[in-house]
DNA sequence: GCCAACGTTGGC
DNA sequence: GCCAACGTTGGC
């Protein structure tokens, strides 16, 4: 099993949202960077566990736990050219975009701020206290998890 | 709202 | 293949 971090804007999407879709379950579409997008179509497993990140807010951090319960399938929204996330580049024969499903875990009771994270000597290589990491998708090594599940 | 740090695009 | 221009992310 690996261990994952995704971001969401809590304007846009937040975990409340995510709890309260009906099945507890969302498409996460929309990401166009290829990094994040090759470890949703490759890497990412049924079972695989996510801290949720609310990013873009009063206070950034980790606000819950998720899990994948689909694996990589084509974005359709990259073929709505309604849609914001259109990408004509995208087509039926290359997709060119992809997405997993994630169902809602758990939420905790305080939000694990970005500060008290960048606060901990421990977590100084974890590439999200980076600078200027703007990666919306990341691996998050399994010591990493299991220091900062043990905030909880 | 500012701006640093990236990532992407496209001319050459 | 280089790189300048441009667009986006996201903390602050």
């Amino acid at each position: 099993m690996n261990y994952w971090l995704m971001k969401s804007e809590p304007d846009v999407f937040s975990i409340d949202d995510l709890a309260n879709r009906p099945t507890q379950t969302e498409p996460w579409d929309g990401v166009r960077n290829y990094q994040a997008r090759n470890m949703m179509r490759d890497a990412m497993k049924v079972g695989d566990q996510i801290f949720f990140y609310h990013s873009n807010c009063d206070e950034p951090g980790i606000v819950g736990i998720a899990e994948v319960v689909r694996e990589g399938y084509p974005d359709h929204t990259a073929r709505n050219p309604d849609g914001k996330y259109y990408d004509p580049k995208a087509t039926e024969e290359n997709p060119r975009w992809f997405m997993v499903d994630i169902k809602f875990i758990t939420k905790f009771a305080r939000t694990i701020s970005l500060r008290q994270l960048k606060e901990m000597p421990e977590l100084v290589d974890m590439p999200l206290v980076r600078k200027g990491n703007r990666l919306s998708v990341m691996p998050v090594d399994k010591p990493f998890w299991e220091i900062i599940n043990a905030l909880v």
